[in-house]
DNA sequence: TCCTCCGATTGAAAGGTTTCAGTGAACGAC
DNA sequence: GTCGTTCACTGAAACCTTTCAATCGGAGGA
């Protein structure tokens, strides 16, 4: 009768359409026992014949609180982190929360756009994984009463929830692993320095190194402007180019996409994997096992990751004795091909 | 003073802090213009004490729409699919468009979940990859108001927006391409027939092979149950037991990543590539490039596909005399290393 | 001094849903 | 026949923001 002015019916249509009040309205939407039968009935009907949609923002702005949670990601072209998304959708679903998902493709305004729109539309929390864990941003929004975990970094202060993997053991498990192997001159390729991933998992190779009494300078430090399979094949030319008595035996990529870049370069360049040089990768993405020669990788428990998040931010949100805490996986080594004969 | 029991400061709470009217808190918030220098001051000094964060709920049920809009997504572990998704980010962003993304892992009651709530709160308009372009879903949602663009997929009746690649053209580019270096008895891998992409991009295939006036029986179906790694290594091992005499000479992959299953099982089994098989896959994902023998792919305008479907959604969102309109895209072979030798 | 005008500010209404105290009717128990 | 209870339903209030007609105060002109 009095149509909404958008064209859409709301429940008052609805009541005066079926004959009854809003308020029975609202019971059979969310209450229905309540309400007997044949009223029900007639309330169905009328929804149907309107064509009724639920205003959610309505409904939330008198509940004050929303039914979703949300993701900003950090790059969505990277498998790592949608895998990463899928365990936090599977652990949300569990609960019956819908997860959003947003991408900030490493940009720190779109991460904050992203940031400050998901705490207007109240979302029971956020997980991030930040461009900058250290960003002040995150403490305002959280001050602001948005419940924030950080997924796949950490914060020097132990000040928020956050889920990561230990990367420093990650770094040396490679590392042990190519040691075993018998490698003695080894490169890791990676950069660029000051990204954390790339810090402690250099940390952890040389943990390693010294470990086995190895001399400092037979871990060559093979530095990357970035983590693409570009970078991969610029270090695998750059490999190539080294007299082979010279070249190390093995390189340690600090993730699977270089990984990857490095040894197609390797082979075009006649280089064989792992006879010549052996590989390891990082994260065990699902085309380390596809790759042509298999690539030996550190894995990182992606799923287990994002389902461990979502779990801290509900925690957050609902228990009010919450403690903040840092959980840390540990990495495990996946040995293929690319690895497989010692030298 | 007498903070919303949410313990979240709404404009009342700013407005009495600062000493003026509710109007004006607003003012400040949406036409600052207007405002005095020094009441705008003032006004923003309280905001910022009282941690005021705007109930975009709230904002949102009086403007009646909101500014975001969100694409439901058929796989989030196919990269094909994020870079869909970052084409329509880029769309958005344009237009100043939040966009959201869903996730239905080609599950329909997640689909419908999705849908569901997304027009519950009112999105400006849904973009999605359905498990079932056919479904009646669709229209549902749309006759109850929001619009909606199929992406990456077509309906048989042209009742809706759609953006597509043309894939009876790829196919035939993949064969003109095989049948040009040579080949005179090639595979086609790939499966469910019924799936729309697998059925066009054969149709493709047989067209080329019937106007070189090639025998039917010389374009070998070699059927998978999906599209995924493992399928792509099953073929691989499926040709590897022919003998060679009457193995074919190449084979054209529905997909990427079954494209790759078969090349690592390929050469694993003693088969060189591209001497003893030619391969061409298609989507050309980022590691078709990076394989060890880098692959011919059929590429798709990705990132146009999602820009272009943004657009059309927009217009059906705003232009009241929108007209639906199909638009399909035009594929292009990427020639590389897996079909380089004439055989 | 009075009037007009203008910019700055106010206050109430609207938007759709949910909640909750309350109304009525029917029924069984006394 | 009255009372108490139960059940189904009602109607108004509350959630928070935005909008817009109305008001206020002060400056400038006459």
């Amino acid at each position: 009768m009095t149509m909404a002015r958008s064209g859409r019916a709301s429940v008052k249509d609805v009541a005066a359409a079926a004959g009854v009040s809003l308020g029975t309205v609202s019971n059979v939407l969310n209450r229905p026992e309540r309400v007997s039968a044949a009223t029900r009935e007639r309330v169905e009907t009328a929804m149907r014949d309107l064509g009724f949609v639920r205003n959610e923002s309505a409904r939330q702005l008198r509940a004050g609180t929303s039914r979703t949670v949300a993701y900003v990601m950090l790059d969505a072209g990277n498998p790592f982190f949608t895998d990463v998304a899928q365990g936090i959708e599977h652990a949300a679903e569990r609960v019956d929360l819908t997860l959003m998902i947003c991408n900030s493709g490493q940009r720190p305004e779109r991460e904050r756009a992203h940031l400050e729109l998901l705490q207007e539309q109240r979302v029971q929390g956020v997980l991030v994984t930040p461009v900058d864990p250290e960003s002040p941003l995150l403490e305002v929004i959280r001050s602001r009463g948005t419940p924030v975990v950080i997924v796949d970094r950490t914060r020097l202060d132990e000040s928020f929830c956050s889920v990561a993997v230990d990367d420093v053991l990650g770094g040396r498990l490679a590392l042990e692993h190519l040691i075993d192997r018998g490698h003695r001159r080894v490169a890791f390729v990676g950069g660029p320095a000051d990204l954390g991933q790339v810090r402690d998992r250099l940390e952890g190779a040389r943990l390693a190194w010294a470990e086995a009494g190895l001399p400092p300078s037979d871990l060559v430090a093979v530095p990357t402007t970035s983590l693409d399979v570009a970078s991969g094949r610029e270090s695998g030319e750059r490999l190539a180019g080294m007299a082979s008595a010279k070249r190390p035996t093995a390189a340690f990529c600090a993730n699977d996409i270089t990984a990857l870049g490095l040894l197609q370069q390797a082979i075009s360049s006649g280089i064989r994997v792992p006879e010549d040089l052996a590989i390891v990768g990082y994260d065990d993405i699902e085309f380390a096992a596809a790759a042509a020669v298999p690539l030996t990788s550190v894995r990182q428990p992606r799923g287990e990751l994002g389902a461990a998040a979502a779990d801290l931010l509900l925690d957050e949100a609902a228990n009010p004795q919450h403690r903040h805490q840092q959980v840390v996986f540990v990495p495990e080594l996946v040995a293929r091909a690319s690895t497989r004969a010692a030298v």
